[in-house]
DNA sequence: TTGTAGGCGTTATCAT
DNA sequence: ATGATAACGCCTACAA
């Protein structure tokens, strides 16, 4: 194994040397850094991450803290394209990646946790899908003992940021769309978790258009549960003119519902998942790029790691509908 | 940050002491192993996992290797379920892990990414849907430089496992089932990747089975893409009487063919992927628990990585039909 | 059975 | 500008 002694000998300078021109330290001569990159070239050296880990904390080992219910497909669909937007970008900027879901910190205290990711060298982490009852969690981003990125949840501080689209807007235009195509009065909103931080903000959202266009809401919660809101849909369904759902997978519910009750309402989703293009019925939904959310966390996560402050950072979406044939090509 | 020489101290006893009661070393006295641990309960330490990386080599830490093509999603469904199953046994067995997927080595040579994989202090890898076409991997197979299983491939040598199902076997009894149920004739099978190893195991027991029944079989390759398997449905399924698919994502896209035909065959599938409920029609398929798969193949990795030679490991399976009502709920 | 000391591959702090 | 050298936290002969 090549390591930067072999390196150093080779080009016939000291360790430090090579240390310094691998690390872009200054005061390195132009002649010098020839020489050690020319020996890195020919031995064809890769640092040791692990070491340089060891003996530098500043060399950011990251964590991805993924909150996976390995149930629904829909929700796996959307974590792989975090985990792999968020390891992509990771390697380009050489970053060192462990994923771990919330399932592994089960009845654990915030002191084991800590010291769980502090024995793993970890430097920054990025959680999705955190919801408010994750006590442990946020425990940690309070304490500050890591760079932390928050998908989806406003939480900000000094070594805190949060990234996503802006739900309410989200959740106000999708709604609107489908409402005013459709000529809607009454409307059934489904919203999401109980606990969920996208929850309360889309239906901020909702309660907005409500207002706006003089509307009339009956809002339940559906869990995130796609046999919630079918039951919902069920229940409610019938006397309201459309059905507005905090999540594709429970539009989908809802759509089977009604179309098990024979009547026809608009639905619309949230969030653009690929399984909307198999469920025969087309609508409207808002759509966002997880991959390239995830990649901007890293980024962010990068900059906080190298001592920018916490912020709140916007990404783009789009309002779509998903087809079927668009989807298998 | 609480480390192995506070727990000496605290224990009283020398650095190397504690490590021996760690690492479950013969020749510690039971006095002192209380000690020591009480010493560790009391300081709540956990061992820090890169320094143990670094100064010994066996001390595992793992890379999973992932095909991911982000575009599809039941593609997506199942590596999920092998990335989670692997990352919580690995935390089990105590091992690292990092998450890579192959696209990261586009135009890679062998020793750049052996000596990547050696830069961050891997022992050990699986390999997820491998293809013959994956040369460099096959090489680093071959060096055997590093313990590795590999999912799905029939590939064992002194340090490298083999494990999966018995394709060809399933392939058999899904597609008996299919054909003696519908008393069926002329197959169309829409078989897999032209260099997936699986396809020709697959295609293999379909064959065996053509010849046991005395049926007439057309076999095309579907690439495992819904697309395709919709259009040669369309071309060769009308004078056909069943429809034998090598995945259930091409399962679908034929019956969604056939749906738009209006014409009724069976069709069969394979994998079991939830994305099966969702399709309005039912069909037999194999069904696999990746998770519990992928579980094994750390365990697996694990032996090896502890000196055991490779080996072939056959998981079961079991015949099934996705309905959507199950998935749900 | 226990402790001492050298080393794993880097980074970082000093002298030089 | 460059080079010794001491950490980093742990493992492991080897010595006691």
């Amino acid at each position: 194994m090549v390591s930067i002694k072999d390196v150093a000998k080779h080009a016939g300078v000291a360790i430090s040397t090579v240390s310094k021109v691998l690390n872009n330290y200054p005061n390195v001569s132009e002649e010098t850094k020839i020489k050690v990159n020319t020996a890195v070239e020919e031995l064809n050296f890769v640092p040791n991450s692990v070491a340089a880990a060891l003996s530098s904390k500043r060399t950011g080992r990251v964590a991805l803290l993924v909150n996976l219910s390995v149930k629904t497909q829909a929700v796996d669909e959307i974590d792989m394209q975090y985990i792999h937007g968020a390891i992509s970008k990771a390697m380009d900027l050489n970053l060192d990646v462990i994923t771990l879901f919330f399932s592994m910190f089960k009845d654990r205290t915030v002191e084991e946790v800590t010291r769980y990711l502090q024995s793993q060298s970890i430097a920054g982490i990025i959680i999705y899908g955190l919801s408010k009852e994750d006590k442990v969690l946020h425990e940690l981003i309070v304490r500050q003992e890591f760079k932390c990125v928050v998908v989806d949840a406003p939480i900000v501080n000094e070594n805190t940021s949060s990234i996503g689209i802006d739900h309410q807007k989200a959740q106000y235009d999708v709604a609107k769309k489908t409402i005013m195509d459709n000529n809607c009065r009454r409307v059934l909103y489904i919203a999401g978790k109980r606990n969920g931080y996208v929850t309360d903000e889309r239906l901020a959202g909702m309660r907005e258009l409500v207002e706006e266009l003089e509307l009339t809401m009956l809002v339940k919660n559906g869990e995130f549960s796609e046999l919630q809101a079918r039951n919902i849909t069920m229940k409610y369904g019938r006397n309201k003119d459309v059905v507005v759902c905090a999540s594709d997978l429970m539009a989908i519910g809802a759509m089977k519902a009604l179309t098990e009750m024979d009547i026809f309402r608009p639905v619309c989703g949230f969030d653009g998942i690929i399984l909307m293009g198999y469920v025969g019925k087309q609508m409207n939904t808002i759509r966002q790029d997880f991959s390239g959310v995830s990649e901007k966390a890293m980024e962010e996560l990068q900059q906080l790691m190298c001592g920018r402050c916490g912020q709140n950072v916007r990404t783009s979406y789009t309002i779509a509908r998903m087809k079927y044939m668009d989807i298998i090509c």
